[in-house]
DNA sequence: GTCATATATTACCAAAACAGAATATGTAAA
DNA sequence: TTTACATATTCTGTTTTGGTAATATATGAC
């Protein structure tokens, strides 16, 4: 039980649905979704800790960067079947749609190093 | 975006997530959830005014009663596919699991009307 | 009509969630 | 080892949530 509202916790949040679609087009630094969300650094870092801790992103450190990526939902039957659907939901939402044009424009290099 | 957000805050709650397990086997009226759950009646209906919000259950009145019951979860893919995959979720959480046990002891002619 | 009863709504309170500001941590470069 | 920078954590304030108690609403019996 504990688990699964996890999931659904983690899932309860429009900007952490957000990270979730942004993820599914390409792994992402927190200034990347910093960026792309126009939230507070702390915010996203707390968005992300809370997805971790639901096992719907994990992340690979590279240097300074901390790399976030959807897991494979191997470990959850939760996960495995929301990330799943996922990806089509919300595919044709206006506000996603929108920040999904707008991935490419985001690169770190542009971002942070100022 | 917002009606997904919806059902997963509807699903983010241990209480409403039984009343969901709960309504696979049978509908319930309020007194009867209420005395499966043990929290006031109030909680209940708020409970079921959220669900019903997400589009989740439905109920019908039979005069001084009011049935809820799970939708079929045609006006939304999210509810449908929620709906679905909760029937075979959840099937071996002990928490759960006693719940259903003790469903059969429960009837609104003890209940109530005292 | 009045009364009893099942449910809904309101008012209120404590705990949790989400935000930003400030600060700490860790790594790379100089 | 100093400095800069990306990220994490802490602190604080505000909003949302989930609970109960009190009250309102609605229906059936009389």
């Amino acid at each position: 039980m504990k688990a699964f509202i996890k999931v659904m916790k983690a899932l309860s949040d429009p900007n952490r649905v957000r990270i979730i679609k942004m993820l599914q087009h390409k792994m992402m630094c927190v200034c990347e979704i910093q960026k792309a969300l126009q939230v507070s650094q702390p915010a996203v870092s707390k968005h992300l800790k809370l997805l971790e801790d639901a096992g719907l992103v994990s992340f690979r450190k590279d240097g300074l960067w901390v790399n976030y990526h959807l897991t494979d939902g191997n470990e959850s039957p939760y996960v495995a079947s929301l990330l799943g659907n996922l990806r089509h939901w919300m595919e044709d939402d206006p506000q996603i749609a929108d920040l999904i044009e707008k991935l490419p424009t985001i690169r770190r290099e542009d971002i942070c190093k100022r």
